[in-house]
DNA sequence: CGAGCAGCGTTATAACTTCTAACGAACGCG
DNA sequence: CGCGTTCGTTAGAAGTTATAACGCTGCTCG
């Protein structure tokens, strides 16, 4: 056997297509949102009739799944190529915020409105808890605060016990709970401001997110 | 003139069969998300034919703006209610997460995925600024940390000179920086605990919620 | 090198959606 | 009590996802 990526021909051309009509999806998810996201414009926008995309994916649930994992799989590597420049905190916390920007609606596809009965499957998942081990990393490195925050204390108790999502990472509690803070904390203002709530407000999102970038590297 | 609520038969008969579409409305979002609302699902359900529902919504959008406004409205009440037993964040935070579990979809209809185009009408903008107020109140009221945070004046700064969005309330400029990160760090919980993003990690996304409430009202 | 078959694209069709148009009935206001 | 506004209906257009059945093409394997 040789590579398990383009062997036969068929195959190559295969992914090709394929690969054509994730661009087409993306850009439509771009400008008009996943929720509007066509199979029948994509076959239209590549010049073929509609059914024929079902030969490249089995229904439009399919396709969406593929986009997901690939944009897990681009945040893991923006995560990866961060953490070869150094294990700081803020620098991961910017490429974030770079990324998310790129595009806002890829972000959303992630991380916005789930779908009530949808379950990601294994190697998505698997994609994740590779960020989520990027993420322990700095956190890891990072130094602990000076003084503690004496009401942490009970959090990092909890987790001190419920690790699980962890894995073998060797952080300690108090790394845990910076972890989620950077998680919950970046996630929320960037989630507001590319939903757009913040425009008209006047103040400038990218200096609320620094704020809370330095916050959660020297706290 | 009398009340400008229910006046003619006709009309509070109109506002009665509105109100029961937006019940079933709800009672769909809530259970396949608000992607998947159907105005013919909704007739059906009511037994009468798909157009008849024209009548009372011009389109899928004008209902949905609705619903949207009668959430938003819905949380002001929550803020407002919380507000009159005493101007604490901590029970502040912890009404807004009653709220948002009360109803998930409902949260994500707020705060979930923004349709690209999509611009709040005004009356509806009128209930936010009515919510940020409730926030701002009891942001200003809180004690202020005694040894503040030295990163924080960066934002302070700003914050003293992009102040729109407070218009005539008194809040220092740490009370508007709190406001937001009162905004920002509970929904950046709630939003990833809604979503399922927690679900399988094995830590109590109550305890992580209730540690950033904490950290809001003493930092 | 050629035969055969797997894979691909097509059209036709079903079932669904939003939304408009035209018609008829009924309700209530003056 | 009549007339008009309002409402619910059916019919239909235009769009969607998805399946079925039909050829053609070109790769693969003997």
């Amino acid at each position: 056997m040789s590579e398990p990526g383009t062997r036969t021909p068929r195959e190559r051309y295969r992914a090709q297509v394929q690969e054509e009509i994730k661009q087409h999806a993306w850009g439509q998810i771009a400008t008009a949102g996943a929720s509007a996201l066509s199979l029948n414009a994509i076959a239209r926008q590549m010049g073929m009739s509609g059914p024929a995309l079902y030969r490249y994916f089995a229904n439009r649930d399919e396709l969406i799944t593929e986009l997901i994992k690939d944009a897990y799989r681009s945040l893991a590597d923006t995560f990866a190529a961060r953490a070869e420049a150094g294990t700081d905190l803020d620098g991961l916390a910017h490429a974030l915020r770079r990324w998310a920007l790129e595009d806002p609606q890829r972000y959303f596809l992630l991380y916005g409105t789930p779908v009530p009965g949808y379950e990601a499957p294994e190697d998505t998942t698997r994609i994740t808890t590779e960020i989520m081990a990027h993420l322990l990393d700095a956190c890891a490195a990072e130094q602990p605060p000076a003084t503690p925050h004496p009401l942490d204390s009970q959090l990092d108790n909890h987790l001190a016990e419920h690790r699980a999502w962890a894995g073998e990472h060797p952080a300690p509690p108090s790394a845990l709970r910076r972890a989620l803070a950077f998680w919950t904390r970046l996630h929320g203002v960037l989630s507001l401001e590319l939903a757009g709530h913040f425009t008209g407000m006047g103040f400038d999102p990218a200096e609320l997110y620094t704020n809370e970038a330095q916050a959660l590297s020297a706290p």
